[in-house]
RNA sequence: GCGGGCGUGGCGGAAUUGGCAGACGCGCUAGACUUAGGAUCUAGUGUCUACGACGUGGGAGUUCGAGUCUCUUCGCCCGCACCA
């Protein structure tokens, strides 16, 4: 027999399926559909990575058994390909990014090829395309056009030494990684998404999808959603009022004095009454030198100064408080402003203890003179005149209520998440499809016009301005309004990466329609995507935007549902060999050809199938890789013991059939590695036996292809068994044949395994009693003892307490 | 600080969800075949003071029975981070 070569059957059957096109998905086929989908690769110069090897393998997995099930399966892949590193690249190389782009794609298409992955390469799609970006832009168009987009200022990061706008990920506390500049908070007007609104909504739809638990819950504490209510301070001697939002309104007693952040309106607009304005100017000054890095990690001081000159009134009991400014109340979060309740609030008693302000306990428990008490939920209230004696849920209702009655205050909900800054100062990204016109003021650039492409230019920098290259392309920018034909400029900031990302899997369902992002009848069609894996980093921000588009999509009726994935999981990180992240730097990146290469594709998917729990990050082990090819070798081998016998023989028929379920449920729950492990615990059955029937080897290799298809299917051929082996249907189990008649149980005398008896499997406990009592180890173990209880679980053991 | 997760042999990890701890793989030991072995095959491999006892980070508890449940403590990982 011909040795087992992977490198020659592996390109053999590659070819094969390429040239039946066996993995292209029907649109409108009778079969049940099923769409399979893996967050799409950055096409990054460093090309595939086994990282992408075990997030893509899962699916792939899962997607070749479907087709054995007899479904319509929708796998597709694509480019994410704009953003930092090819603009980078190009910076440094003069290398236009679209050259760079199309190679890299270029290098891992082939890569993903010789991995075997049965993807519907028709449908591939690159987010770099104008053919693709148009419908970005349109989406874009139709948020515009419905409200939710618009401008408003921000600070982004400058970087004095290049004169650039860098991302956050091009500095470290406050440093510039390139030049070691000082980067500073410049402020820019730039383009929002109000995906606020939809935070509520969000939310919901969480209710009706099957995420990870972790994943939800990611998803929802970023979204961060308090219920609380509003609470109006009248600012003495004038017809201000200092509005505050609080989740703990029954607290209003306690409330002994407020906080502005340095970035509150008022401090402008009463800066006539506030005696001290210098000195709180310097304040302000100070605290916007500090950069997100300072704030937090010099958190633990608290500063701030007073107001003076300015008094607040706590509505409840009419008392006079001070108003003070402290860098550690935000501005983007609730109205700017806090009552501070330093008896139950740690960062208020800080504050007050510094500054020596009164703390006053309204919620009986703690010892507020050591620290805030806080660990109020079963509360009772003190020292609160008409709440006093209530627990904290009820005088919250009733305080909320008297405040609504007097319009003091009222319920509201707040939301951590801000609203989404949503450009680059960037070439390397989709052109927003809006001219500003002097006259018109922001134009939407019509629907028959796109896309706006990308002009080519000299230089990839952006200005030192921090405006984008494109704002030096005269020609580009300088366009005419369509609306009033006048003079107008051409948007020159793109949209930030996750623009293209967050509707590309509507794409892939009809990826060359030029007159939708996707036709109506296929979107109907293919409807959700039914499972959805990918890294844990992208299951807060990407899962939540592209949530956002979807729903807003929905909304418009352009998608048929509310929700775009049905199920989402997410795979553990691939470690390098030492246990650290794999690194350029650390030189422990291991690098898939180099696998493919020594040991061929199916090694290294049954490695990396095999490697740890799906879900848990593990180390790369070049040794345990030799074990997964020894596991193939042996496969390959069994072919010399075949037999003419039909079905299973006796002796394997309940190991068959436990198999076969063992598989079948691993697989769907991502159980991987036990999956291969009970193919392994086969294969090493058949050995011991001596020999396999042509029906077992049949079942075993259709269990084993999802993961190696190239050696089962050569196999399958080379058996001459019907056909080809991905046109075949995943086996079957018969629940009753997956337990042998005749069990072995233990029995446990005192907790402790004394003996073991041979009983049939659906034995009483009256029968097993009696065979338990005859075996000799019981017999010695009960002797001159009495027992006590006896315990019978059928199936599983029998329990003798004796004294 | 808050939220979540995890701790099992030399290593990666199993354990029908409260019922024989350590499946499967790696590594290691011994042997066979061999000019050779980083190939293959066979046997062994949790620990110890070994016919027995101990053993799932430590300590307690519930139970006939705990890796699994409860409390407590230690350690590690991930996310968010002055969120009112």
């Amino acid at each position: 027999m011909v040795s087992y070569n992977p490198a020659v059957i592996e390109a053999k059957w590659q070819k094969i399926w390429e040239d039946h096109q066996t993995f292209k998905a029907e649109d409108f086929s009778d079969k049940p559909k099923y769409y399979n989908l893996v967050e799409f690769p950055y096409p990054s110069g460093a090309g595939l990575h086994v990282g992408h090897v075990r997030a893509y393998t899962s699916l792939e997995v899962l997607s070749r058994k479907r087709r054995l099930q007899g479904y319509n399966v929708l796998f597709p892949i694509g480019f994410d390909a704009f953003g930092l590193p090819t603009e980078n690249y190009a910076i440094q190389t003069g290398e236009h990014p679209r050259v760079v782009t199309d190679r890299n794609i270029e290098i891992f298409s082939s890569q993903l090829k010789k991995i075997g992955y049965s993807f519907d390469w028709s449908r591939v799609i690159d987010t770099t395309n104008p053919e693709y970006y148009k419908w970005t832009q349109w989406i874009f168009l139709k948020l515009f056009e419905n409200g939710l987009a618009f401008r408003d200022k921000t600070y982004v990061n400058f970087c004095n030494g290049c004169r650039v706008v860098l991302a956050n990920e091009d500095f470290r506390e406050g440093k510039c990684d390139r030049c070691g500049s000082e980067v500073v908070q410049m402020q820019k007007d730039v383009w929002f998404l109000r995906i606020r609104e939809y935070a509520e909504k969000l939310l919901d739809g969480l209710n009706e999808v099957d995420y990870l638990p972790r994943i939800r819950l990611e998803q929802e504490n970023w979204i961060g959603k308090s219920v609380g209510a509003e609470v109006d301070f009248k600012i003495k001697d004038t017809d201000d009022v200092l509005r505050v939002f609080t989740t703990r309104p029954d607290t209003l007693y306690g409330a002994t004095f407020m906080v502005m952040s340095p970035e509150h309106p008022y401090l402008h607009k009463y800066h006539n009454q506030i005696e001290n304005i210098h000195e709180i100017h310097h304040y302000q000054i100070e605290s916007q030198k500090k950069t997100e890095f300072e704030r937090v990690q010099l958190a633990k001081e608290k500063t701030g100064v007073e107001l003076k000159g300015l008094k607040a009134i706590n509505p409840v009991n009419n008392q006079e408080i001070s108003i003070w400014v402290a860098d550690y109340v935000m501005m983007g979060y609730g109205t700017g402003a806090i009552m501070a309740v330093p008896g139950h609030d740690t960062r208020d008693w800080e504050f007050a203890t510094k500054f020596n302000i009164p703390i006053v306990e309204v919620i009986k428990g703690g010892d507020i003179t050591k620290e805030a008490y806080t660990d109020t939920n079963d509360g009772i209230l003190v020292n609160s005149e008409l709440i006093d004696g209530l627990r904290v849920k009820e005088a919250i209702e009733k305080i909320t209520d008297m405040l609504e009655a007097k319009g003091l205050g009222k319920r509201t909900v707040n939301y951590k998440m801000k609203d989404w800054a949503f450009n680059r100062q960037r070439y390397w990204g989709e052109p927003f499809p809006v001219v500003h016109c002097s006259d018109c003021g922001i134009v939407a650039v019509p629907e028959k016009d796109l896309p706006v492409t990308l002009p080519v230019v000299e230089r990839y920098e952006p200005t030192d301005t921090g405006e984008s290259p494109l704002a030096t392309i005269e020609e580009w920018v300088n366009t005419t309004c369509p609306k009033c034909g006048g003079k107008a400029k051409r948007e020159t900031d793109t949209m930030p990466q996750w623009a293209g990302s967050s509707w590309y899997f509507l794409r892939y369902i009809d990826n060359k329609n030029n007159e939708a992002f996707a036709s109506k009848e296929k979107l109907n069609y293919w409807g959700q995507v039914d499972w959805y894996n990918g890294g844990m980093e992208h299951v807060t921000r990407h899962l939540l935007y592209s949530r956002f588009w979807h729903r807003f999509l929905y909304d418009i009726g352009e998608v048929p549902t509310k929700e775009p994935y049905a199920k989402r999981t997410a795979q553990g990180l691939i470690l390098g060999g030492d246990g650290d992240k794999m690194s350029k730097s650390k030189g422990n990146v291991v690098n898939p050809n180099d696998i493919i290469e020594e040991y061929g594709a199916d090694t290294l998917r049954t490695y990396v199938m095999f490697i740890g729990d799906y879900e848990k990050p593990v180390p790369w082990n070049e040794n345990s890789v030799k074990g997964s090819k020894r596991f193939l070798d042996r496969l390959w081998k069994l072919q010399e013991m075949v037999t003419n016998q039909k079905g299973f023989s006796k002796e394997l028929e309940t190991t068959m059939h436990r198999t076969i379920k063992k598989v079948s449920q691993d697989l769907e729950e991502m159980k991987y590695n036990t999956a291969v492990a009970a193919l392994m615990t086969l294969i090493n059955e058949f050995y011991d036996y001596g020999s396999v029937t042509r029906d077992e080897l049949k079942v075993f290799i259709i269990l084993l292809n999802p993961i190696a298809p190239h050696i089962t299917e050569e196999i399958w051929n080379l058996q001459g068994y019907e056909g080809m082996l991905n046109q075949t249907q995943w086996p079957t189990w018969e629940e009753d044949k997956t337990v042998e008649d005749i069990i072995e149980i233990p029995v446990q005398i005192n907790g402790k395994v004394r003996a073991k008896v041979n009983v049939a499997k659906d034995a009483d406990e009256i029968s097993v009693k009696k065979t338990v009592m005859n075996d000799e180890n019981v017999k010695t173990f009960i002797e001159n003892k009495k027992i006590i209880k006896e315990i019978f679980v059928p199936g599983k053991i029998y329990n003798i307490v004796v004294k």
